[in-house]
DNA sequence: GTTGAGCGTT
């Protein structure tokens, strides 16, 4: 095995990181050591000056595809403008109530208007954001201790409080913490990273025993991309505007991304603009924010209907296509109506997109599109339904059940065409741009929590569901990203649906769209379908009334993007 | 010794 080695900051003593065995160094190891590194650095010795290491998806590239890293001592990149928490004096650097994004460029008329120091409103409103909380450590490792947790957290700053939640009998933990920080950059910086402690990809999250005060999302939705802009690209280009922490690119290619910011007012700042990236104009736009969902649902069983598929932005409200925002429904265990109460009117220009419920116990893939949903009252029982108006907007698959990778996947995909295509373009996936076709989907079955040995997942290439609308779904579930890499470790380059499938666990949870057709809609992928959705609940492993097709509220359709976000 | 979605005997 090749290693890298690796030292903080040039000068320090290097420690010795392992290279894959494609000879590129994992962004996720060299992180595991350096917590907030973004990159590295190294000296060229011939010209003295100090050269990057190409990074792409995830992964560090050698400077020498012939000699690899050799014998040259790399250093750390820290993200623009924020210095390394693990300097002692970091900490004072970035004292939270001086810290301020990084601010574009002055012919940015959006920022320059922005004057934190001196708006009052806005001083208050940070002031109150900026209070630290108790943040939840999940998918910790048996052997996790507060010690360690608290060592491992340090790298971020001052912690307050490490805890690990015990059997009181055994005393064995079981598998979660809470983790407190001094400041609130540690905070949100631990927030918006991805954190490997003791050898697991563990998630930090704000409970849901906390009522969450106002957040603002850090996640951006990048649609239109081309397949040529990379993460680098990415993270370059938005970095001018504040500290990007994390760019996330689906794969197999879907010509859009999540670019995740530090600072939530810019991530705000930036949505519903179109930015031109290597030539390419890009249009930035609200990616569902986890915050949205913390604090709509606060621990009850939830289901999130951000409504606003395909990257949309609330601004189009009026146009049917989201109603994540509209405040009712919230957080009550309701199904969420994007719209189309009225499931047999062919025509409505509905779309939603919905996975299962975090509260459900599971990730339940669950694409549900079709508002218009005329058709869905004729069938089931399959992994994924292709519901389509008899419009021809999409003329293929009509009412056809599909079996999208075996029976027994909890996975639910119910894939109507709901009229989105009359939307008009207006921010809509620009298809051609898409290059969407069915090519590239890969499963790479590699890491831990794999347990789909088939490899096949949700296959794109035997999907019967329009991939622009997979590509739209993804906008749902933004920060697929951060989860993929935690429960799928290491699967760099995979497919994001053979994820959903191997992580779904044990939920089959009804996904109905349509309350008025219970009875003959049961799109239970269990294959145990009684005809009444009311029945199953248990039956898929939920808690009684939990699904969302025993809602009564019928015809609604929900998006849940916990497991994303 | 095993397990792997969750939400804290403050």
């Amino acid at each position: 095995m090749d290693f890298v080695q690796v030292s903080e900051e040039e000068g320090d003593e290097p420690i010795e990181l392992p290279a894959e065995e494609d000879g590129t160094l994992l962004l996720s190891t060299l992180q595991a050591q350096f917590p907030g590194s973004c990159g590295l650095k190294y000296r060229n010795i011939d010209t003295q000056a100090v050269r990057g290491v190409r990074s792409n998806e995830g992964r560090l590239f050698p400077p020498s595809a012939e000699s690899g890293w050799g014998e040259d001592i790399y250093f750390c990149v820290f993200p623009k403008g924020i210095p390394n928490f693990r300097s002692s004096d970091a900490t004072e650097i970035i004292d939270s109530a001086a810290y301020r994004p990084i601010l574009p460029p002055v012919e940015n008329k959006r920022k320059s208007d922005d004057n934190l120091e001196n708006s009052t409103a806005k001083t208050k409103r940070i002031e109150t954001r900026l209070r630290c909380t108790d943040l939840i450590v999940l998918g910790l490792a048996w052997k996790t201790t507060e010690d360690s947790l608290r060592e491992y957290f340090e790298t971020y700053g001052e912690v307050l409080m490490a805890q690990i939640k015990k059997d009181v009998k055994s005393g064995q933990s079981k598998g979660f913490g809470f983790v407190r920080f001094g400041s609130y950059e540690a905070q949100m910086r631990v927030l918006s990273n991805r954190h490997l402690i003791d050898g697991r990809w563990c998630e930090v999250k704000v409970p849901n025993s906390k009522g969450m005060g106002h957040q603002v999302p850090c996640k951006v939705f990048v649609g239109r991309c081309t397949e040529d802009i990379n993460s680098d690209d990415l993270r370059d280009y938005f970095s001018k505007f504040g500290e990007v922490t994390d760019v996330f690119i689906p794969r197999p290619f879907r010509a859009f991304s999540f670019v995740t910011f530090l600072d939530p007012d810019v991530a705000q700042s930036l949505c519903g603009e179109d930015h031109i990236i290597k030539g390419v104009s890009v249009h930035v736009s609200n990616a569902a924010p986890k915050a949205e969902q913390n604090r709509s649902h606060q621990g009850q069983n939830y289901s999130y209907n951000a409504g606003n598929n395909f990257g949309m932005h609330s601004y189009h409200q009026g146009n049917h296509m989201n109603s994540g925002r509209s405040g009712h429904h919230r957080g009550n265990n309701q199904q969420h109506n994007a719209h189309g109460s009225d499931n047999t009117a062919i025509g409505n220009s509905h779309s939603n997109i919905g996975s299962g419920g975090y509260g459900m116990g599971g990730n339940n893939f669950g694409a549900n599109m079709g508002g218009g949903g005329y058709a869905n009252s004729s069938n089931h029982n399959s992994g994924g339904n292709m519901n389509h108006r008899q419009d021809g907007v999409i003329p293929y698959n009509n009412n056809r059940q599909n079996n999208f990778h075996g029976m027994n996947q909890p996975h639910n995909g119910n894939v109507g065409n709901g009229g989105w295509m009359n939307r008009g373009h207006l921010d809509m996936p620009n298809l051609q741009a898409l290059g969407i076709n069915s090519q590239g989907s890969n499963s790479s079955n590699q890491g831990q929590n794999m347990n789909n040995p088939l490899g096949v997942g949700l296959n794109l290439n035997s999907l019967p569901m329009n991939p622009a609308l997979v590509a739209a779904a993804l906008n749902q579930w933004s920060l697929l990203g951060n989860q993929l890499q935690n429960q799928n470790q290491d699967q760099q380059g995979g497919n994001f649906l053979s994820w959903m499938a191997q992580n779904s666990g044990h939920s089959n949870c009804n996904m109905n769209n349509s309350g008025r057709n219970k009875g003959s809609n049961n799109q239970n992928s269990s294959g145990m379908n009684k005809g009444d959705n009311s029945s199953n609940d248990q039956q898929n492993g939920c808690p009684p009334g939990n699904s969302w097709s025993n809602q009564s509220s019928g015809s609604q359709n929900s998006v849940d993007k916990s497991n994303f976000l």
